[in-house]
DNA sequence: TTGTATCTGGAACGAACGTTCTATTATTTT
DNA sequence: AAAATAATAGAACGTTCGTTCCAGATACAA
């Protein structure tokens, strides 16, 4: 019939994700795009459709991505609260390490765009979604194995966990200091007791 | 000499704020704010400089604006963890009641524009801090009332603190379930014991 | 080979952007 | 009255934006 594609969409798709990534989707142009993705501006139209389209695209990609890996993560059989532990470590690790500290694209999608973009709103509601009943199966698991013996309810402390998580991506902006980060990681912890 | 001002500079001021705090700053056009802040085009030149110089300018206001009102709830005489307690209840409040789930102005520029912009992040970093200092006093005083019988020093405690305010600014946006909320919230506070 | 679809480069579109300029009117002090 | 500053209105600046159109080159299936 025809020409294939020579590019992959899931590819090109996430070197989208890094130009918007760094630059929000106001700071992002189009000429940013077609540099950072290596394809022509028509083809990002025929493919992907216009710049909203594709940033909504991005951000479905991203909170799949990541909801699979923190899925994985919360499979292995170790202690939940270790999990939980090396979960925020990890995030930790990279605000210093990370030049850009891009932080949470979904995050930052939200803080930009909600709460005059609609579509956007509904992605970073099913992401966060995503993550608090991650978080709420690992405290049920660990309530149950009696690591938590915190008297708060499962879903209160899921929620704070997620709100945690939410916190650093915003403090992660002007505070770089691990050693404060963990120690604070200490503290939003021990309400699992 | 001359002609006076006819508008007070502080005023016209808050304008502006109310107009980048709908909008962010990207989403701020100069037509928005020759409308919003009532005066012309020229005025705001003459007055405040060019659009970067003027949001810095808002930021500041803003920072030292809330900072203030800040250190005079936690000068009240009451136990600290209610305090605390209130002011997040305040906080949760604010989120379902503004329609426009507007969040903390400093937040909101913090993760739009840094890490392009050196400005915005100093004043991030300034507002920050001030917002730590005065947990921190307070959660000084709560130690030393024998009031918080946490083990954790009283810095992580404190960036606990402000954590979970920040975090509360990002999920605001995508949850408005204040009875969730408030839960959370006491997940949160338990910490202090 | 022919037809169909893909990729590319470049030009062009109208609209909006931040900013500057000019001209005019208004208000106050010397 | 004269001088100085403030405010207003409107036009214009050059840029950049997202988007569209076009023409030609490329690749593959029928």
């Amino acid at each position: 019939m025809s020409r294939q594609k020579e590019f992959e969409r899931e590819e090109v798709l996430e070197k989208a994700l890094e130009v918007f990534w760094c630059n929000g989707y106001n700071g992002t142009s189009f000429q940013n795009l077609t540099e950072g993705m290596c394809i022509n501006r028509q083809s990002i139209y025929d493919t992907y459709g216009d710049k909203h389209t594709l940033f909504v695209e991005v951000l479905n990609h991203y909170s799949e991505k990541t909801s699979a890996l923190l899925r994985e993560h919360f499979a292995q059989e170790k202690p939940v609260k270790e999990l939980f532990r090396i979960h925020f470590e990890k995030a930790i690790s990279n605000i210093g390490t990370d030049p850009k500290s891009k932080g949470c694209l979904i995050s930052n999608a939200a803080l930009e765009m909600i709460p005059h973009d609609a579509a956007v709103k509904k992605v970073a509601q099913k992401s966060m979604d995503d993550l608090y009943h991650i978080f709420l199966d690992a405290v049920r698991r660990g309530i149950k194995n009696k690591e938590i013996t915190s008297p708060q309810p499962a879903e209160a402390l899921a929620l704070h966990l997620v709100n945690t998580m939410q916190g650093m991506n915003t403090i992660g902006k002007t505070i770089s200091d691990k050693k404060r980060l963990l120690a604070m990681m200490d503290a939003a912890l021990s309400v699992l007791g």
